[in-house]
Formats: structure tokens, C-alpha cells, sequence
DNA sequence: CATTATTATGAGCGATCACTCAGATTCGCG
DNA sequence: CGCGAATCTGAGTGATCGCTCATAATAATG
């Protein structure tokens, strides 16, 4: 029974009760992190804001990161099933697909790039490697999507392609989150993306 | 005579061995925070791999974090230096002087993306000030060099398009840094942005 | 109601880290 | 040299933080 991440729930929850308490220890987590960065979200600040003590707090996490790493599973599965429910059809426009994407995982996020800015900063390798996994996944989504779309591409490198799209998007969501949002942050994503991918 | 930054260098380098001593400080900031991150940047690890005492570190630097605000302070000028040095003119081909500009950037970041991923951790409201500082900066000139060529121009708002070349650029750089740098990571990035420019 | 299982508490321990200071060392200069 | 100024040293101090554990409160069971 190979220990995998043997003892991350310490506790599992059994009663109402306690399933309300890890809500609020990881809401409190999110706001937190958010509002006061890495440096002040402290084990007992979390606990503090939570409205439980630190004791609670670690009856349901072994260290203070698995908070963050509950937080990030949390966001990428969030992410993951907006992708999975797209099937990459060559008869519908890709810009049109590239767009719904776009709004799809803002929606998912409803604390946006604020939390996921902090969450960058949680040092921990395994959370780096469940952030990595989870840009892995919209890579392969991404070159699924083209792939379907190949005979009207301009670019020839797939994968090269499907790189700058991930990275460019996670700049542009990142950076210009104050200045542009929503519907226009998802123009200006599909329009950027079309010029550069499709012929004429 | 405001206190402004009043007591930034607490002692000013006199001799030329000080001089030596600073830079190697900074240098082994750098090293440290690229190799073990933020949290391992601790002020005597610093000074240990600056082969000093923390004693000395804490002569020419008031608090940990104004180290970090030198080494800011030094990407920022270089990367100014490098716009400065360009004087938009409408003759020549906007692909052109886009790319000289990646190329120029990053040929004055040494440590490339990976000290200013470090250096986005650092928690501290003056540092982030100067980061915002120099992203100003960019757009600024961002925003000359379309209006430069504002007839070639497919797209309206210049002020939104200088926004999304920064932190796609951004994005791009900082995330792709592994499989994409140098000249191919110039092409593509020329090619993004001509595309999403230029009619035609 | 009694008994056991589950969940919650929070003072405090140990470790780490930013930062200090009293003194040693080295340099500039007559 | 000699002497003052500049530079460097590093053990130590106070504060903070992650985390524990003995104990208490609450829920489920019969």
C-alpha cells in the first residue's frame, strides 16, 4: 500500500461539522493568501480568519503547505473540466472555440489571477510539479485543438504554437487583469491568437 | 531635504575594496535567489556565499529586502538603458525594430528569466513600485513605436495593444524560457505581434 | 443517560531568521 | 611607522512562526 501522499488528510472528515471547518480553512486560506500575500498567511492567521484554531487546522493538514496544495487541486481540477468538456471540432470556427476556452476558465476561477499569482509563490516542489501538470494538460488540449484545425494554420510548429498561446495567455491574465477582464479580455485573446494561427 | 530613501546604503563605499564587497553581495543575492529561492535567501546565507560576514551586508544595506531593491533597481536601469537607446522611426519596418528590442532585453539579463521570477516573491510595497515603474517604462515606448506606425496599424486601440505585447511578451518569456530563448524566441515573438499588428 | 468516537482548543516548545554591537582588522596618509 | 578612518567580524538577542499535545467540547450510538 506504497505510501503515495501517505498522510495529507490527517483527518477525514466524517461529520457535517467537519467538512464545514475544512471549507473555511481553505476559504480562509484564499483570502488570505490574496489579501496579505505568502509572507502573511500564517498557519495561525488562516486558523484566525477560519474562525477555528491552529490545532484544527492541523487535524486536516500535516504541514502548512498542503493547505496551499488543497487550494491549488482545487483550481486546476476546476480548470481541467472546463477543458475535458471541450471536443475540438474542425467545423466550428477555432477562433469561436479559443473564445468559449477562454471564458470558460475565467469563470471557473472567481478569485482569478490574484489568488493563482500568490499561489506561484508557495515554494514547495510538489506544487510546482501539480502547477506544471495542469499547464502539461491545457498544452495537450491546445494541441489537440490545432491539430484539428491543421490545414488553415499559417504556423508549422504545433507544439511551438500551442507554447506561445499557454504562456502569452497566462502573461496577458497575470498582468492586465486590472485594465482588462471578461468578455474584452477574451476578445483581445482570440484575436490575437487568430492572427497569428490562421491563413489570410 | 525630505527623507526620501534615507537610509538605503547606510555606509557609502569609500575604498575600492568596499566596492568589491558590494558587488559581491549583490552578486551572491542573485545567485542565492535563483538557486533556493526566496525562502532560502536568508541574510547569512547571502553573506556566507558573498564570502563576508552578515555584519558587512547590514553596512551598506538597511533591511534584507532593500538587497533585493538594488538588484531591481540594476535589471530595471539596464532594461532602460536598452529602450532609451531607441528612437522610433517610421521607416523602418516595425517587425524590425520590435525584434532588435527582445534581442537587446535579453542580452542585459544575464540571469534572464529566472532572477526576475525570484525577484517577484520578494514581498515588499517599494519593490513592487519599481517593478511597476519599469513595466511603465515598456509601455511607454510600446505606445511611441505603434504611433509610429499608426497607418500600418490593423488595430485601434494602441493603448490596449502596447498592454497585451507586454505581458504576452512577458508570459512568453518567464514560462517558455526552457524551450524557446534567444534568436527563436525573438522570431516568434516578432511574428506574434507583426501579425496581430500590421494589415496585410 | 452512559460510553465512545469525533472534532476543537490554544498555550507553549523548538527552530529559524533578521538584525545588532563591541571589538578586531585593514587602509590612507603624513 | 603611527594614528585615525574605513571596513569587516560573528556570536548573540529578540521576535516570529510552524507545529504539538494534553485537555475540553460536541456528536453519534445503544
Amino acid at each position: 500500500m506504497a505510501a503515495r501522499s501517505a498522510k495529507s488528510p490527517r483527518r477525514r472528515a466524517k461529520q457535517e461539522r467537519a467538512h464545514a471547518t475544512l471549507d473555511a480553512i481553505l476559504e480562509a486560506a484564499a483570502r488570505v493568501l490574496v489579501r496579505e500575500g505568502y509572507a502573511g498567511a500564517t498557519t495561525n492567521r488562516i486558523a484566525e480568519v477560519a474562525g477555528v484554531s491552529v490545532g484544527t487546522l492541523y487535524q486536516y493538514f500535516a504541514h502548512k503547505n498542503d493547505v496551499f496544495d488543497a487550494l491549488i487541486r482545487r483550481e486546476t481540477l476546476a480548470s481541467q473540466r472546463v477543458l475535458d468538456a471541450e471536443r475540438p471540432d474542425p467545423r466550428e470556427a477555432l477562433g469561436v472555440t479559443l473564445r468559449r476556452v477562454f471564458v470558460g476558465l475565467a469563470a471557473v476561477q472567481p478569485l482569478g489571477p490574484d489568488l493563482y499569482r500568490q499561489l506561484e509563490h508557495v515554494p514547495n516542489a510538489l506544487l510546482r510539479r501539480r502547477v506544471t501538470q495542469g499547464k502539461r494538460h491545457v498544452l495537450a488540449f491546445l494541441r489537440t485543438l490545432l491539430d484539428a484545425h491543421r490545414a488553415e494554420l499559417r504556423v508549422n510548429d504545433l507544439d511551438l504554437a500551442a507554447l506561445v498561446i499557454l504562456h502569452a495567455t497566462e502573461g496577458i491574465t497575470m498582468g492586465a487583469s486590472k485594465e482588462l477582464f471578461g468578455e474584452r479580455m477574451a476578445d483581445e485573446l482570440t484575436t490575437l491568437f487568430t492572427r497569428y494561427l490562421l491563413k489570410i
